[in-house]
RNA sequence: GCUCGAGUGGCGGAAUUGGUAGACGCGCUGGAUUCAAAAUCCAGUGUUUUAGGACGUGCGGGUUCGAUUCCCGCCUCGAGUACCA
């Protein structure tokens, strides 16, 4: 009823608390250099993660996701994918559930209750104090007039500090008293009420209760302000630390939670809490809705206009809603985003049609919104866009081809994306589902995290010098020389700072690492004067130093001492043996022009390495481009495989290159076994020997690619080309399937071949080579014959005899004799098959 | 700090449910071929040794006939996360 009497504008309020996607005032982060506002994993240790510009808080009303709608759902749903455990971990541990209950405390002498958030009720008799955020609602609302002055004051100071700030400085304990005091739910004592940065507003409820002797921040905050710590842990000392083992908790001065463990406590503290009415238990996730507004030009806009200030939706049968036309893609001069410079952005509700600003008289033409969505608004759905072909143009994927590719079944990616991308991708899909528009709740049933390739850094190092006076200026003569002292200081202080500041005397000397690593070693390198000038190293540097500078070498009156700080080269003026071009270095960029080298006796000067991400800033990006001309496309893609397990990390050595070459050409001459080189198979069947090879092959190779153990599958193809090199193996019944297994792993190579073979379509449709068991059954084992473990021959016997025969072949074998020494086994391990260990 | 992962020759890395540690490749050594080089081919290559062996998968224990593999404790490195009440 009450429903029908509110406004049109009051009831799209009403709705806006529950839907999906909402307009709201958030705290969000701004990044002023880039003009918009981030998504949490888009900072990065308190800067962006594009450029590292600061970033700030700032209350702005924008578009958000009800993210925290699906909390349960994301982490229930983390059991039914097959995905790495510690991305699993990161998003479980983002999402982070804790369960606990919330609590009301009534404030003395007033109406407010404060509701907090706890993990830990059965220490509600423990309470002392309560803390709440300095952003928190309530605050300007209870704080006392004494108080006022000085909790205003703190407020005003938290605000100011950025985020980055408060990261860095975790350990400093602040907070004010507000002069309002609460009251216990069952004890009725008075609680004191503090406001602290070290409650965070986004969190819970934005206020704690503080239980001092059981939360080591609570108890670092009582300290720190000599609030009361009450104990309510039997035997338990908290003379030093707060007392945090759940399992061990026996809770004591708790009325009736008296002698109860933690679990019977906490169960009979929340029926306690619901039978009054002053709290309940309850389900917290750290997991915050996700903003969803940006303020840039490209990225898909929003189908909203606003009617009243209130956001109204276009008809679907209306999108999409095309990007307008703009001169700049820029924020306007007045900050709105760049979409505030379109000329026809404006949605007449009679047309429905996009027309222009001028036209804007708030009856039937709307001013559209302004914003564009972020880049996982595609990120999230694109890949069932991919599993329709014919009815594109109608609906993003129609039925049949949803249920016909269902979900994602191997997604290669990063890690990067634990907390971003591939938590809001399962998000969308969720409630797409919810919808009723695609079959699966869940984008991505496999994923592996590929390990990145990574860089090897050259590193320079560059000498840095530090001057300090090392005549310490003698009181007495100073007092004795009159008006003299004060210019002599001032002569002193002043060439000491400005060389300090410039730090010209040294600072074009370069040296390699051989010699950095002899200045770290030694000390001849620090408080450098005149009578160092003996050493032979020492007069290396001094004659690079221009002549002005010297006289801080050549008196006494300052001690020099040296550094050197690393700064990358760029590996291509580097060669295998690490060393440096230096023409090349000096040519690079100007600042190296006239720089000066510390060379090796011999000329050599030798640059360190050091493993890092590839990145240009860091130049140490190699380009593929030149091992493809050298070797081919193929040998890379191998290579790359050879090179060690998919999800591992590994540093981009082609040291190990020419082994994989080489193989390839050792299969090309399996196909070129005639006269001067040329193609040639034989039709005659294949021996015995090589079906076995090549049956091995398909075996592990099948095996291999199940596993995503490339690596393991570039050494079984040696293994068999090395064989069948050997067996001088050419029938086509075993080179055809050979050319197939490789393919995935060499396909211009046996695209060529298999073309030669006589085929006119491409390889990469014949059919997987069958494996046949019957080909690698054996008769015989090559028994290992261990004495207590220790394998000491070998022994060739039929595998079809019992246990009782391999006993005695091997009790009777010359060699057992030898080992026993004639002692008397105590026992005989067979395992046919496998192992014989004789015990004694 | 917390969570997760990883430690094997000179190097990258193999090793199925506990069953011959070091496959395969690089590098290195020696040899063949060559006027010479490249390329190619052959042999050797964990350490140590009194040449029988002994010791070897980060360190210290344990389970087992047998442990790179399983269990307990520690060390080192890497990744993620960070006042989450």
């Amino acid at each position: 009823m009450e429903w029908l009497d509110f406004s049109e504008t009051e009831k799209q309020e009403i709705l806006l608390k529950y839907r999906l996607t909402y307009l709201a005032e958030t705290e969000v982060n701004w990044c002023p250099q880039l003009g918009t506002v981030l998504a949490n994993d888009e900072i990065v240790n308190g800067v962006s993660e594009r450029g590292g510009y600061p970033v700030i808080r700032k209350k702005m009303k924008q578009w958000s996701m009800r993210l925290t709608a699906y909390a349960q759902r994301l982490l229930d749903g983390l059991d039914k994918i097959d995905w790495p455990q510690p991305l699993k971990d990161s998003q479980t541990n983002w999402i982070g559930r804790s369960k606990g209950a919330t609590v009301e405390f009534k404030i003395q002498n007033s109406e407010f209750r404060i509701p907090v958030f706890t993990t830990r009720p059965d220490t509600i008799f423990g309470v002392s104090f309560m803390v709440l955020a300095p952003e928190h609602d309530l605050v300007s609302k209870i704080t006392t007039a004494e108080q006022k002055e000085a909790v205003e004051k703190y407020v005003e100071a938290t605000a100011k500090r950025s985020e980055r700030e408060r990261m860095a400085d975790v350990k400093s304990i602040t907070g004010v008293f507000t002069g309002a005091y609460a009251e216990h739910p069952f004890t009725g004592d008075s609680i004191p009420v503090w406001i602290g940065d070290y409650v965070l507003a986004g969190y819970g409820t934005g206020a704690v209760m503080s239980v001092p002797c059981g939360d080591q921040r609570d108890y670092d905050f009582a300290k720190h302000f000599n609030l009361p710590i009450p104990n309510i842990f039997k035997d338990a000392d908290i003379s030093e630390e707060a007392y945090s083992d759940k399992e061990k908790t026996i809770i004591t001065n708790s009325d009736f939670l008296n002698g109860l463990n933690y679990s019977e406590a906490t169960e009979k503290i929340i029926a306690a809490l619901e039978e009054k009415g002053v709290g309940k238990g309850k389900i917290n996730y750290r997991l915050r809705d996700a903003v969803f507004s940006r303020q840039r030009y490209w990225g898909e806009p929003f189908p909203i206009y606003y009617k009243d200030g209130m956001p109204q939706t276009i008809p679907t049968e209306c999108l999409p809603l095309r990007l307008p036309e703009v001169e700049k893609y820029l924020p306007t001069e007045e900050g709105e985003p760049p979409l505030g410079r379109a000329d026809v952005w404006a949605w007449n509700t009679e047309t429905n049609e996009v027309v222009s600003n001028d036209l804007i008289d708030h009856k039937t033409v709307f001013p559209l919104e302004l914003n564009t969505m972020p880049g996982w608004a595609g990120s999230s759905w694109y890949f069932f866009r991919y599993m329709e072909d014919e009815k594109r143009d109608e609906v993003f994927a129609s039925k049949e081809a949803l249920d016909y590719w269902k979900n994602v079944d191997l997604y290669i990616g990063g890690s990067e994306h634990a907390t971003g991308h591939l938590l809001y991708s399962r998000f969308w899909v969720k409630f797409m589902h919810d919808r009723g528009l695609v079959p699966v709740d869940e984008p991505f049933k496999k994923l592996i995290n590929q390990g990145m390739i990574l860089g090897e850094s050259a590193f320079v190092y560059r000498m840095n010098s530090k001057i300090t006076i090392s005549e310490i200026p003698d009181v007495k003569k100073f007092a004795q020389m009159g008006d003299e002292w004060a210019k002599e200081l001032k002569r002193l202080f002043i060439k000491n700072v400005e060389l300090k500041a410039n730090n010209i005397l040294l600072s074009n000397i370069y040296v390699d690492y051989n010699e950095y690593k002899r200045i770290k070693k030694e000390k001849d390198f620090s408080d450098i004067t005149m009578k160092d000038w003996e050493n032979d190293r020492i007069q290396a540097y001094y004659h690079l130093i221009p002549e002005n500078e010297k006289e801080f070498f050549d008196t006494d009156k300052y001690s020099v001492s040296f550094s050197a700080d690393g700064i990358h080269a760029d590996v291509t003026m580097v060669n295998n043996s690490n060393e440096l071009e230096i023409e090349a270095f000096k040519n690079w960029r100007p600042e190296f022009k006239d720089a000066e080298f510390i060379t090796e006796e011999n000329g050599i000067f030798k640059v360190s390495r050091e493993v890092e991400k590839m990145s240009k800033s860091k130049y140490n990006v190699v380009n593929p481009d030149d091992i493809c001309n050298q070797y081919g496309a193929d040998t890379l893609r191998m290579y790359e495989m050879f090179l060690g397990p998919l999800e591992q990390a590994k540093p981009w050595n082609t040291a190990g290159i020419t082994g994989v070459h080489g193989f390839l050409k050792k299969l090309w001459k399996l196909y070129h076994s005639s006269e001067n080189e040329s193609f040639y198979v034989s039709e005659d069947s294949a021996s015995k020997e090589n079906l076995k090879t090549l049956h091995k092959t398909i075996k592990k190779v099948q095996e291999d690619i199940e596993n995503f153990s490339f690596n393991t599958s570039v050494s079984s193809f040696m293994i068999a080309v090395n064989e069948l090199s050997a067996q001088k193996c050419n029938s086509r019944d075993v080179l055809e399937p050979l050319a197939i297994l490789i393919s995935p792993y060499a396909p211009h190579i046996a695209e060529e071949l298999w073309q030669k073979l006589g085929h006119s379509e491409s390889i990469s449709i014949a059919p997987f080579p069958k494996f046949e068991e019957k080909y690698l059954v054996e008769s015989t084992k090559e028994y290992p014959i261990s004495f207590n473990g220790k394998m000491r021959f070998t022994l060739e016997l039929p595998l079809d005899i019992s246990k009782e025969e391999i006993e005695s072949a091997v009790m009777t074998h010359e060699k057992t004799a030898q080992y026993l020494e004639g002692r008397t086994p105590k026992k005989v391990i067979i395992v046919p098959g496998k192992i014989v260990n004789i015990v004694g």
